[in-house]
DNA sequence: GGCCATTTGTACGCTATCGCACATAATGGT
DNA sequence: ACCATTATGTGCGATAGCGTACAAATGGCC
């Protein structure tokens, strides 16, 4: 069979910047991350990947790498697809294609508004933002991830995502331990975040209909 | 004929947030500006669409919309095209398909480098990114764009960008006149931007090879 | 039970950019 | 030639986030 289940452990890099995937990934419990890492070493999250969607569009997309790196940001399982089968699948048209370019023109909305995003608003939103992005992603309303981490996600200092979420703690809505991140009050977060996140949400929603499924 | 030359004058949005295209266009010289405007009417460019590219994506995406809006950035032509009919061109699969499709993927690139650069880089080294991406897609070395403009795409506040062309036009790399900028030294403006730019020629020039044609 | 590495909290000066206010300069229409 | 409009230059205090340094807390492990 060419598809089969993989574990995927926190932080294991999916694919590196450049590399020609041989695969490509369709989360089933996991979340990975797009991120576009600087000379500098720097990195910035560009977007991110949960059971509503796939990891290595670009194969589809005709250039089979890109400059980013996908980095798994929540342990779990993903249903692992050669790449080339993928391909002749693809190119046969009908329903999988048209499904595939919904959801890449999904992630294309998901990227744009993190550019937004990145330019005009507040760390305390986008961490607001990005909790919501992961939690929607996730079984539970348990997150492991330590601020460290995020702070390279968001491309921000590990003490902004520090101060930040002291106050989603202190107004209740969430819960911090030592890389556990319990969210108390989803409501909350999202009152606090920008509207970023809806506008994303929405197009997701517009584009992949729950029902749809390969 | 489905193909037919379209004026597009400075700042004519030619298509609206979430509105159904009904064309998509193909810049010959005109150049078209993505960008997303928010609630409070701040807004931020996403990307930058010249001859070599399409404007209007989302139709053959499949989403027939996008939230964000298409404004003419320099005065031109295009090539307009029935969105129905490219939409029967590209399910017919083959060559025209995976063109369209790689062309995609490097606006991606280009969006994904946007919001890195929008989260990490100083406005001046933005400005240089900016007038290099239009410049690339221009034929002389002028550029019709008033500070106001540019500090609209860039998402930044226009005396930001005063201060930012005023050091350019000091060390002589451009000249700049009541919205006509001048590039006089397109080397120094390399030499002052980030690594942004480098990369997403580099992905433009390997998804589009220069040879490549409708 | 105690040690050490990891994670989180806090402080402080620095810088880029913002928001606002206003001065100056060039252009076009009458 | 004049004036209104548009475009650009400049100054200032406010602020968000950065870089750095260090302290405190927690949990794993021997």
């Amino acid at each position: 069979m060419h598809l089969e289940s993989v574990e995927m452990p926190l932080s294991e890099v999916v694919y590196e910047s450049g590399a020609t995937l041989g695969y490509v990934y369709f989360p089933t419990t996991a979340i990975v991350s797009l991120l576009y890492v600087m000379e500098n070493g720097a990195s910035a999250e560009i977007a991110v990947v949960g059971n509503e969607g796939i990891v290595g569009v670009s194969r589809f997309m005709g250039g089979k790498s890109t400059p980013s790196r996908a980095v798994v940001q929540s342990a779990g399982q993903s249903l692992r697809l050669d790449a080339g089968f993928l391909e002749q699948e693809f190119n046969q048209g009908g329903p999988v294609l048209h499904l595939l370019l919904r959801y890449t023109q999904a992630l294309i909305t998901q990227m744009a508004q993190t550019a937004v995003c990145n330019r005009h608003h507040s760390l305390d939103q986008q961490l607001c933002r990005w909790l919501l992005l992961s939690l929607d992603r996730l079984r539970g309303h348990e997150l492991v991830m330590t601020q460290e981490l995020i702070a390279n996600m968001l491309g921000v200092r590990r003490e902004g995502v520090s101060e930040g979420a002291l106050k989603l703690q202190h107004a209740g809505l969430i819960k911090y331990a030592r890389g556990h991140i319990t969210v108390l009050d989803r409501a909350g977060l999202e009152t606090r975040t920008c509207e970023c996140y809806a506008v994303v949400k929405k197009e997701y929603d517009r584009l992949l209909p729950p029902k749809s499924a390969v």
